[in-house]
DNA sequence: TTAATTTTGTGCGATGTAGTACATAAATAT
DNA sequence: ATATTTATGTACTACATCGCACAAAATTAA
């Protein structure tokens, strides 16, 4: 309930009832499961517990109320990927916990929503040009990352690291297309366990 | 203009003006700009040729309509790949036919819109599960298709036949959904390149 | 206390959209 | 020829949805 960047300076008129990162969070389950152009904006205000109004001054239209949401999803996903890359073990064994967190995060009850990018950004990609940019960059993001973690490690130096990075992302969108479809976690993890050793060969 | 079957029996009433196939291909063409949501019953009979009434009586609702399209488009998919798949050369030849055909389709000209499966059907698998049932079928088919192919080569044993064919089936949806948000064929190409000997190792 | 400023919330209008009723047209059966 | 059957096309209704106008509320500045 209290504004999230909490910064000291207090603007001049009536303050805001709501916390950006949380209105887009609970914005985000909607996208997730209706996609973009079925998300209406009566249930994205009512999600996000503020009326349209409220919504259309603090983040514009639908497309960029989007887009916002897109970005935070893809940054927070990002930084979750970075953390565990950065942290302890063998490469095959962080990558092989990215996958295991992405897939408990991609099939988590109720329904198994996928990642956002590949489920639903990709679709609006052709008509959504802004939509489309979005979700390039955070894909380029994601495999930088991975490229980073393959540089760093001691692997061979063939395949090259952003080779590696460019297939370990490949699976990444697999296992989230495979989830969203309705394919059961065990059998994803199974996959996604017989591809690791793969790439880090 | 004629009827798609040519069946001898004539049927009683006014004969239909439209041919199936050549319905579900053009209403094909929203379906795979738009998504399913945001194709509108004025855009789809307008590309069909035919009004809305005939459009529903010919093949229900929306939903329906597009159930059948997409059955259509990965029936021909499917059959398009085994074909190649069939044909001469070593599996890695004709994987590498295989992604090839895929990347000139997915990234035809004027837009890139990847595939029907991965690009539209996934995002309203959640909420339409008769979408997700036969996008769940027609990725199978995929797999099936794949994994004979790989059953029927000289490879190893390992990896097995169905674990190449998850693979492989995993880097073409990696593909479609690339393509889709924007990346250009030479990548692709490029990608699919670099991983048929991996999944043919 | 009053003015200024920003957010909130109700409610409205314009538009788009799905689905259907009904009359008309084009074929076969008798 | 006439009846029957199926498809076509116009027009309509009901409903959802987007985006905004406008008044009320909550806060700071003076």
């Amino acid at each position: 309930m209290r504004t999230g960047t909490e910064s000291k300076k207090k603007p001049r008129g009536r303050p805001r009832s709501f916390d950006t990162a949380e209105v887009l969070e609970r914005v985000r389950g909607v996208f997730m499961e209706k996609g973009f152009a079925a998300a209406s904006l009566d249930e994205l205000s009512e999600a996000a517990g503020l009326n349209r109004p409220s919504l259309y001054a603090a983040f514009g239209d639908k497309e960029q109320l989007y887009i916002q949401t897109l970005r935070y999803y893809g940054a927070t996903s990002v930084e979750a990927m970075d953390k565990v890359l950065a942290g302890a073990g063998t490469i095959e064994q962080r990558l092989g916990k990215v996958y295991m967190a992405a897939i408990d995060f991609y099939t988590a009850p109720p329904s198994k929503l996928g990642c956002m990018i590949v489920g639903t950004a990709a679709v609006e990609s052709p008509t959504h040009p802004q939509i489309a940019a979005a979700a390039s960059e955070l894909l380029a993001a994601i495999e930088k990352g991975l490229e980073r973690a393959f540089a760093a490690s001691s692997l061979p130096a063939e395949p090259t690291p952003a080779a590696r990075a460019r297939m370990a992302g490949a699976i990444m969108y697999a296992i989230a297309i495979r989830a969203r479809i309705g394919m059961k976690a065990a059998e994803l993890r199974a996959f996604a366990n017989s591809m690791v050793p793969v790439i880090c060969r």
